[in-house]
DNA sequence: TAAAAATACTCCATAGGTATTTTAT
DNA sequence: ATAAAATACCTATGGAGTATTTTTA
């Protein structure tokens, strides 16, 4: 379960189309195919129908939605976490 | 950004050991070590100070710990999803 | 039949283990 | 001196690319 699978999830859920998506990212066609094979498997259910005319999220993959994007979010506000403590020493222990 | 490496950093947030929260996990100590500088390399911050006594959160772990929670919760909530929604056929594609 | 995705394959990077060294008390 | 983490080294798996095949609207 990554970072990247849930990014390219989102944006083919948004393009409707793995080659679009794969495009955006900077990956090939095939590496987003297997991305999405990989998060399917560690979720243990399809997140999208695929058809030549794209790919269309599953009542599954529509139900995670919203809980993927949150994870992106956190882990954007984690990335700006460092050094974002109002007046506080930077980079020391802490006591709990 | 991996899904173990944030089980690995909330084990050694709650136990205050490396290879503690290794064995509980059932990895060697030395992957741990490598899955948290990993982490740190992706945050683009350190996670913990190291003593002989065990790692102890920085002031930057200790803000993120509970957005790393709150990822794992919604991870465990995706793995959940399915078959989840009210009497719907399910594995059947959407229309939106 | 043409589009989009899947598969086959190859290659390099990632991530694990064991053995050992380093560090700080 | 001891207990914990870090490093070195080796191996296996993951994940990328290109080329090709399969699928279905």
């Amino acid at each position: 379960m990554h970072e990247r699978e849930f990014r390219a999830f989102v944006l083919i859920a948004e393009t409707g189309r793995m080659d679009v998506a794969a495009r955006k990212l900077g990956y090939s066609q095939p590496a987003i195919t297997y991305q999405v094979k990989r998060l399917e498997e560690s979720l243990g259910f399809k997140l999208f129908t695929r058809h030549p005319t794209g790919a269309r999220l599953t009542g599954d993959g529509r139900m995670i939605l919203p809980s993927v994007r949150a994870v992106l979010l956190l882990i954007d506000s984690m990335r700006d976490a460092h050094g974002a403590r109002a007046g506080a020493v930077r980079d020391q222990e802490c006591s709990a």
